[in-house]
Formats: structure tokens, sequence, C-alpha cells
DNA sequence: GTCTATAGACGGATAGAC
DNA sequence: GTCTATCCGTCTATAGAC
């Protein structure tokens, strides 16, 4: 189901970063031991020691080497729409678009191996590996800054906590876009799956604006202090 | 941070239960050993295996304590809809209150462990782990039959596939809100949380109706079928 | 039902030859 | 850089005394 990506890297570094993304969106970090990550990669079990140095190590070469790259990206997309925009606020659809679109950009890309680690992604947001958590915190602590303060500008008259909510409430539903219907929808009788991942944009856009602009709850309304 | 029953259990048996619920949250299946619940719990390490007779019996024992009864208490909520109705197709909001109002209803309840359990579910729906998958599949099969079942008949105008991926997204967004704004935002220069879980469904619910009602995107119109 | 003790497999890591 | 061999810790599960 999980396609591997078609050509298999030359360089046992990469091979091994390669299995180990693979295996562990498959298994978890936990279910999968180096010996399963380099039976996979066709190296040697002491490879990954000399390579990274631990497991710890490799796990966080996985992430770095593709999220230090979205992210980068994420904030460059910020930074055009803002110098478009010249001291305007910006439009929230065009803040939603620069963060989660550029993530299912990403996802969709079955050939470079994209995809793969945008499930990891996705399914590790909700692991709570105490190291793992620290690591992505940091790594996001920018993008995070840089997106909700856009996001509060852009809506100035929205309670922030509903803002910071329903950007919680959007990461979940792309999370689980990002996923696929696999899992829970197997044993249900849904024939209208419909998994092109061409529509997978368009469909996630349209309801995480229609979330961000619903009406705010009454609670929010009452107590809203900022 | 994560709050224990208040009440000590009795019995080892819930001891043990309560335990590796608690723990299945923080380190998840793989990371929480025998030895971690059975030290938790106040109890011998064999104690596990004479009650549930293996690990893996024991997770799915922690999940159909609470699962069970929240599924029936989501299929007596729909049964109510439809007899209230007589017929008539539902309201789609008295449908998404009916599934995912329930939930957060259990993960509102700090004082029996209903929200321990609900992050813990929360984080499982991401997990791939092979046979946790396929029980979940199973206990959730006639639920989500039956509210994709109303939800269909409600929208009948709205493609199913669309209706697929929205309860999908909603989903998404529902397990995100459960597990709380934690973990990515903790750098990030946030004051503004209030993470008051009075405010939650409400919170929760005018996103997810805004998602459910917002405009098809236009491949879905123009690819319609059904 | 509860306990100790242990079997037997597997985990990450490393020393040292090539 | 790659390999074999191995250390040592932890894991789940179970046998058998109480």
């Amino acid at each position: 189901m999980t396609a591997a990506p078609p050509t298999v890297a030359h360089d046992t570094r990469d091979r091994i970063l390669d299995a180990a993304e693979r295996l562990f969106v498959e298994h978890g970090f936990d279910g999968t031991s180096m010996r399963m990550i380099t039976g996979a990669a066709n190296a040697n079990l002491a490879a990954v020691n000399y390579h990274f140095g631990s497991k710890d190590a490799l796990v966080q070469a996985v992430f770095r080497r593709r999220l230090t790259a979205l992210n980068r990206e994420r904030l460059a997309e910020l930074d055009r729409l803002e110098a478009d925009a010249g001291g305007a606020p910006l439009k929230p659809s065009r803040i939603v678009e620069a963060f989660f679109g550029t993530a299912l950009h990403m996802a969709a890309d079955t050939e470079h191996g994209g995809r793969t680690f945008m499930r990891l992604l996705a399914r590790t947001y909700n692991e709570s590996n105490a190291f793992v958590r620290q690591f992505l915190a940091e790594e996001y602590a920018e993008v995070t800054d840089r997106f909700l303060g856009a996001l509060f500008a852009a809506l100035p008259e929205v309670p922030r906590a509903e803002i910071l909510w329903r950007f919680h409430f959007m990461t979940g539903a792309m999370a689980f876009a990002i996923s696929g219907l696999g899992g829970l929808y197997e044993l249900a009788d849904i024939s209208a799956a419909d998994d092109n991942p061409q529509r997978l944009l368009p469909r996630l856009m349209s309801f995480l604006l229609g979330g961000l602009r619903a009406p705010l709850p009454d609670a929010a309304l009452a107590g809203a202090r900022n």
C-alpha cells in the first residue's frame, strides 16, 4: 500500500533514511527496530550508529531532512504575501493556503517520498514521545508564531483564543486529510471513496475556510477580552 | 499534567486498566511496558497475564471498557433524533452533535477517567498498529455506517464523497480538540490560550458546522455523480 | 489471587577486524 | 565505510510456590 521511493538511493545514509521514514509510518518509532530498518535498507546493523550516532538521532534526521525545507517554504510564502500586501492585513484564506497548501502539496508528491513523510508527520502530531515533541516544538516555533501572528492581524475582531483553537482544529483536519480515508472506514459500506489526490487540496481548503469563517460560539462573544 | 482518577480503584483489574489507560496516552502502546503498568497500579507483574491473558488483550480491554458505551450512546442519540423526526431527514447539525458532542462530553469528564480515555482514543486514531486498527475498525463499523448514512440522507444534494471526506476532516479536528493545545504551541508566544473545557464544545461545534456547510469545491460540483 | 524466579526472544549499542 | 560478533539491558510470558 505504501509506495517506496521508485529509485533506490545509492547512498547508504539515504537508504537508511528512506527505510526508516517508511517503517516509522507503519509501526511507529518504538515499533520499528534498527534491525528492521537496516534490513529494509540493505545496510548493516552497525550502519545506523555509524552514520547517525543513535536511533534517536536517526529519528531527528528523518524529520529534519524534509521538515526544514517545508517550513522554509511556508515562511517564504508568507513573506511574499506580506510583501504584496504592503502593510495591509492579509486575506485569511491566503494565510491558510500558505500554511496548509504547502503541506498538502508535499503530501501529494509520491515520487520523492514527500507523501510518506507527511503521513509520518501527521501521525507524529498526536504522539507525545518526550523528545520528539520537544524537537518538533522547536522546529515549529517560528512558523506557528508567524502564521498565528498573521491571522491575529488579519482578523482583529476575533478573539485570539478563538483563532488559536481554530488553527488547532484546522491542523487536525489536515493531519487526517493526509492520513487518508483508510482505517476506520474500511469496514463501513463505502463505495463513494474517491481519494483522488488532485481533489484533496480544494476539498480540504473549502472545509478549513468554512470552519475558520464560521460564526463565533456565544461564549466567545460574551467573554471576549482581546 | 495528566490527572489520575481521584479515587483509586479497589479491584486489581480496574487499577491495571486505569494505569494502562493513562500510560498508553503518555508513551504509546509499544512505549509502555507491563512493568510500568503493574508498577503504577501497585500490582504484581504477573497480574496482567492472570487477568487479561496478554498485553494485546489488555489493550483491547482498555478500549472496550469505554468505547462500547460511547458508541452505544451515540447510536441511542441517533435513534432518538430519527424517532423525533418521524421519517423526515435530520438536521445535519443535530447529527454532528450526536456524534462529536457525545465524544467531547466524555472527554470533559475528568472525574471518571473519561478525559484520559478520549485522549488515548484521539492519539490512537492516527496509529496504524495492525491489530489495534483492525479492532477499532470493527468497533466503529456500525456507528460510522449509521452516521454517514444519516448525513447522506440529510444532504442529498451533496456528493457522498464530499460528505465522507468532511466527516473525516471533522474527526481530525475533534481528535486535536481532545488532545488539547499542548505540544506544538508550547514555545510559541501564546498567552491567549484559554483551555476552559466548558467552552471547547461550542468552539468545536461551530467550527465543524462551518466546515460541513462550506461551499463545495469546484471539482466536486463538476464531477458529481451521486 | 498473588507472588518470585526465570525462561527465551529481542532491543540498542559497540569493539575491533577488514 | 562495512562487517561480524557480542555485551548487556529490557521485554513478554509462564511455571510453580504460597
